[in-house]
DNA sequence: GTCTATAGAGGGATAGAC
DNA sequence: GTCTATCCCTCTATAGAC
């Protein structure tokens, strides 16, 4: 890819970081990039694919950066308390927070509402992955497959980063609040079949599953 | 309050839903609410004040409506389920996207933040008020106190009410599947001691608490 | 309180020189 | 590929008539 090309993308993670989808334009980016204006529309044809272009890298990025840490969680407290430290790290970095004004974004602009869809569906696929493994033998899968827990977890992740925009003492309290929720499943693992037998006839009484 | 008011404020609710942060203007407004641009400024000095009403104003509104229902909720799953319900009412109507535009926007504008911080309080002061109530012979309430569950699902829902807007299915999952763990809670509530026991040593065993 | 008009900045996007 | 220059639009905010 271009020098150019890298630079844009660069500056428009830079300008929806700092300035937010609202204050996000041609000439913001250009200016951080230290490019000429002209050369969005050359590389890009548009603001938005711009954007958009520069919300499926950074997510790509992150995520790779990730994998492998991903790989060596081994039950649901750990991957939260990845997504803690993560939550923090990207904090710093800014990198969920461009996905969040992307997303905000997208709600009114179909090009973005593509580029978000694809980020999600990268970090979604990850931590669904992730669910397959440690929960195969957990009662927890009585309740919730991976496949539909996995954005769960995704958008409860963006929500507390917007919320720790605004409150960061809150933002903190949620996150830790999961991580212990996470007792709740190791307790069930403890118990293993005699919780399993215990759900099913919960879920009998209430008639509702997993699916 | 005033005729030209209500309708600014109305003005700005509609325009959040339907054009997003990014798309808010006084002039915007103007049109939505069908008075003239210069009467924003001459009643709210500035598009970002007039915003920040509008978010308080929409919140305290739906808040109010919900009390009652609030009030009758016995269990987190029915809290949960009341979300639900909420979520898919509000998208309807288009108010947890209100909140969800101004909390982008509110990472970049103090005015905006305030405004974001203090409907979120409304929100989280009446999900803790619930939660303090149904958890109060929990188990659960070993893990995670009120104070600090609550910002974690009033977070997770603004987080699905976005995702909603990219991808609707994967919302609705990730709304069942929080709904769908609630029965862990249910079964701790079953066992009764004996889970606050385990609870307790497995809690000693990790070394974390609710606090 | 409401209107018109306008200043002055910033926006997307393009034409055309280099 | 990159630049300058520009068109034309929208933006916030204000001044001043009514």
């Amino acid at each position: 890819m271009s020098d150019t090309r890298r630079r844009l993308i660069e500056g428009a993670i830079q300008t929806l970081r700092t300035r937010g989808i609202a204050g996000t334009s041609a000439r913001s980016i250009a200016a951080a990039a230290g490019v000429n204006q002209a050369l969005v529309f050359y590389h890009f044809d548009s603001v938005d694919q711009l954007v958009g272009a520069a919300c499926r890298e950074a997510t790509a990025e992150r995520v790779a950066e990730y994998r492998e840490r991903f790989q060596a969680v081994a039950s649901l407290r750990e991957l939260l308390a990845l997504g803690r430290d993560l939550s923090a790290v990207e904090r710093q970095a800014g990198n969920v927070a461009v996905l969040a004004q992307v997303l905000a974004g997208a709600q009114q602009d179909p090009r973005l509402a593509e580029a978000a869809r694809f980020a999600l569906a990268l970090w979604t696929t990850e931590i669904e992955s992730v669910l397959r493994r440690i929960l195969a033998d957990s009662p927890v899968s009585e309740l919730a497959d991976p496949a539909r827990f996995a954005p769960a977890i995704a958008a409860s992740f963006i929500g507390i980063e917007l919320y720790g925009g605004v409150d960061p003492e809150a933002a903190a309290s949620a996150l830790d609040t999961l991580e212990a929720l996470s007792a709740l499943a190791e307790l069930l693992d403890d118990l293993g079949p005699v919780a399993r037998r215990a759900l099913r006839a919960r879920l009998r009484r209430t008639g509702r599953a997993a699916d």
